[in-house]
DNA sequence: TGCACGATGAAC
DNA sequence: TTCATCGTGCAC
């Protein structure tokens, strides 16, 4: 019987190289514990965040309050309200101090998830995510990721991230990663 | 202390 | 294409 909570990714997974982990985080199981119900959903869409010198990155900003958590230890969880109103759910990565993450962008539901899961807002709210969980430990019980049961092989598609214009030629690295043929991608 | 602006989503 | 809605970063 498959458990995730016995198959969590490890510290290690994070500490690596943030284009790395973006990619390999697509087909990983995302899960968070509400009232002692298990969410799960599996992740086909990701972003890589380089640091500060990645203009559409937050930490580009340098540490601020905000984005502190951005510079802390690798396997912990950055979340931020954008337009006053949606949550978006980012993984820290690399080395402490290197300010990079990777956004979480869209999720397949496979387990106890309610609603749309395209879009970080969207996959925020539906596994009741918000920002007080910036800073969480994504090897605690109760939010964290996991290997799937299985590895099954899928087709990687890589493309600019979305919604960073303002980002100069940071807006047209190829940083993008989703699941070719998903439905749940957020924009084909 | 004030203000412009989002790593978005929904409505029109 | 327009708008909701507020925390954040930076100008004054």
């Amino acid at each position: 019987m498959y458990l995730p909570a016995q198959h969590k990714l490890p510290r290690e997974f994070y500490a690596r190289d943030t284009v790395a982990v973006a990619r390999d985080l697509l087909g990983k199981y995302l899960v968070r514990v509400v009232d002692g119900i298990e969410r799960i959903g599996r992740i086909v869409e990701a972003e890589a965040y380089l640091g500060p010198h990645d203009l559409a990155a937050h930490s580009s900003k340098g540490r601020t309050r905000r984005t502190e958590v951005m510079f802390g230890p690798p396997g912990h969880a950055y979340v931020y309200l954008i337009y006053g109103m949606h949550h978006c759910t980012n993984v820290v990565t690399g080395r402490e101090g290197s300010g990079s993450a990777v956004l979480l962008r869209a999720l397949e539901p496979v387990q106890n998830v309610a609603g749309r899961t395209s879009g970080c807002g969207l996959l925020s709210k539906a596994m009741g995510i918000d920002r007080s969980l910036t800073g969480h430990d994504l090897l605690s019980d109760d939010f964290f990721l996991a290997y799937p049961p299985a590895d099954e092989a899928f087709e990687v598609i890589v493309s600019r991230r979305v919604g960073v214009d303002y980002a100069r030629e940071w807006a047209d690295k190829p940083l993008r990663f989703y699941v070719a043929g998903s439905p749940f991608v957020s924009r084909p």
